[in-house]
DNA sequence: CCGGTTATACTCGTTGCACGAGCATAAGAC
DNA sequence: GTCTTATGCTCGTGCAACGAGTATAACCGG
């Protein structure tokens, strides 16, 4: 029933009872339970037509709330959310430092205000960061210039469980649960920053391997294998679709922020001819690699977060092409559709909020809050 | 309680008790149920030490069954197998033609005696077919030389149901339940016979994608893009890999057959420098695909089937080289293993029992079971 | 304003399933 | 022959959901 909530906030308790094809007496029972246990509260219903009136289910005004915050190249945000999915912004700001000490401390300051304000509400603490992820820990953050970071202490003390994940792994979630891709059994979702993530998400949950650590789409040896990537491996994807590539295109050398880089091209992309070409040859190489990964994974749709959307956009015609080309024949027929990603640059934290959620509403977090919560 | 049985053929009940938390009163009226069901038997265990002896649970003598076949490029084969994944093979025999209507109707004919012959026992059939298939339906043998084929008139008129499935696909599922990735929650197996086939195992299920057209790990774009495949994209890993490559190698016009052909290369290769030059060359496209491969999807552990065991073999060095040069730099300390299947070529075969086991062990299928068999 | 219609909620007895405590049983150990 | 150990069986208990029947709250038409 939590999880009806969350899917469709709002939702009146009838509905939910036919959508679960619960017998009207166990909707009862259970709407009881979940009220008595501070999870959920039912509000008179707008009256619509005849028949006695339902109630709308929401959160409970002192049920769980997860914390979520996001860790970007310049910048950082919090939120909190209640178990409908439902995201308020707390605070937001600009990184103090390039290293990871002043930063996580700002973030544990935020972190820490917010959960002496909620206090014992707040049952998770779920972190999108750009890097890469091993069993929980962070091993590189390329994007932020970082090694391994030890994030445990932005809640250490608290007892609350940390949960971390890729941004671009993160975003997929959102949007396969809630976004364009919303309904899709798999989907693949690719977010190109600065090089490029993504991943695939079957059933709502990211396919992340072996401690969390897939999803590295952009080190697939889609490329030329004479260029050496900083990752160790030679020709991978990430080379090809971000602002180096550009400037490789452009005969410029390697741009020190390719983020800005590549806005800056795609800005002028519509009046300079040579942007453009650059432009096209990149938005080829995506399309093809996507092909790629869709003859391997066949997945139900594929959405493009970040600079993926801008760059089709720039060249619809070449994009078009190089993927169509790059499928298997029997593919071309109804091949999966590619779509913006419907959460912008909000995916990554909905997605953090989304895995937060999973884990508070888990079997096992329930019954730790029913404890504290007894009757 | 017949998951565990089917994991740990030849359990004890006892044991079974103690892997799933039973009670001894819960774990006699489960097995007295499923018993009364005709789905598993209790015969008295070989005593061990001291304590009242227990039973081994057993596939019931007229319990359920499924019938697995596979269909190869020269060959077929017929199996039945029992509740706890015990396969006994039925009959074999090489194809009558080249076409698929004499191939289906020996196979039906094959099929058929062994439904009369088990009568109401048999509750699916499982097939195994190096071909691609959308939505259950075939699209494309290119091993076989056969277009779309309708399948189903091979069990018409039973009511049963048949389920399909890649064989690279199926073996994967037989490598990740009881084969080298038994254990692992992640698996990626490969298999080389002509071009490459694969699959991620998440869980011990296939990540198979829309309509379970997934796992065409051939046709992803690891290859040289000026050379067109016959699958109608560009530059596929499936032309670097398989006899055709070989062929390339060696300057040689493409092989009728390559899996002869590079059964033959490989067996010269110890005496011929050439053809072992060529086998290098292959082993290293081949580790580095699956090098990209492990960074996207992190998998536990690759297995490798068909000829990519005996390739590796071939050229040891380049291929450990190969792999290890792909890798990114962080997952090199510890790279995921890749292993020689376990299964041989039976695995196809035993992961469409696996399926067709896991259908017959589904609610549904033990409702209409328990239909059949009241009391 | 009042019975009829409709949609939903509440009550209560029933059912299915597993648990746990206590007892029974079958083997080896002393 | 008893003791110990491991397991199986019986039975009363509890939980969760179901279904049938009843109650309630809105609209509708006269």
């Amino acid at each position: 029933m939590l999880a009806q909530v969350r899917r469709e906030p709002g939702i009146t308790r009838a509905s939910v009872a036919r959508r679960l094809n619960l017998s009207t007496g166990s909707a009862t029972e259970i709407t009881a339970r979940l009220r008595d246990l501070r999870l959920l509260t039912e509000t008179p219903a707008p009256v619509r037509g005849r028949g006695r009136p339902t109630t709308v289910l929401a959160p409970h005004p002192s049920g769980p709330l997860v914390l979520a915050a996001e860790l970007r190249q310049e910048d950082w945000r919090c939120a909190v959310a209640t178990l409908d999915g439902r995201v308020e912004h707390l605070q937001a700001g600009r990184h103090a430092s390039r290293d990871p000490g002043p930063v996580l401390a700002e973030l544990r300051q935020v972190l820490d205000r917010s959960r002496r304000w909620y206090g014992e509400r707040v049952r998770a603490v779920s972190l999108a960061v750009a890097a890469t992820f091993v069993d929980g820990h962070l091993v590189q953050a390329s994007n932020l210039g970082w090694g391994p970071v030890d994030l445990t202490g932005l809640i250490a003390g608290s007892g609350l469980p940390l949960l971390v994940g890729n941004d671009a792994t993160l975003a997929g979630v959102a949007e396969a649960r809630t976004g364009s891709a919303s309904g899709a059994a798999t989907a693949l979702h690719l977010l190109v920053e600065v090089g490029i993530g993504g991943a695939l998400i079957v059933g709502g949950h990211p396919v992340t391997g072996a401690g969390g650590a897939g999803g590295e789409y952009g080190h697939i040896p889609f490329g030329d294998r004479r260029l050496r990537c900083p990752c160790g491996a030679r020709g991978c994807w990430d080379l090809e679709v971000d602002g180096r590539a550009l400037a490789r295109h452009l005969g410029e050398p390697p741009p020190a922020d390719p983020h800005t880089y590549m806005r800056d091209v795609l800005d002028r992309a519509p009046r300079d001819a040579a942007a453009r070409r650059a432009v096209a040859a990149v938005a080829r190489a995506l399309a093809s690699g996507i092909a790629g990964l869709v003859n391997a994974h066949a997945p139900d749709v594929v959405t493009l977060g970040g600079f993926a959307g801008p760059l089709r956009a720039a060249a619809p015609a070449e994009f078009g092409e190089a993927y169509a080309e790059g499928l298997m024949t029997f593919r071309r027929a109804q091949p999966p559709p590619v779509l913006d990603a419907a959460h912008g640059d909000e995916g990554a934290l909905r997605g953090a909020v989304a895995v937060g959620l999973d884990h508070v509403t888990s079997e096992a977090a329930l019954a730790s809050w029913a404890e504290r919560h007894p009757r």
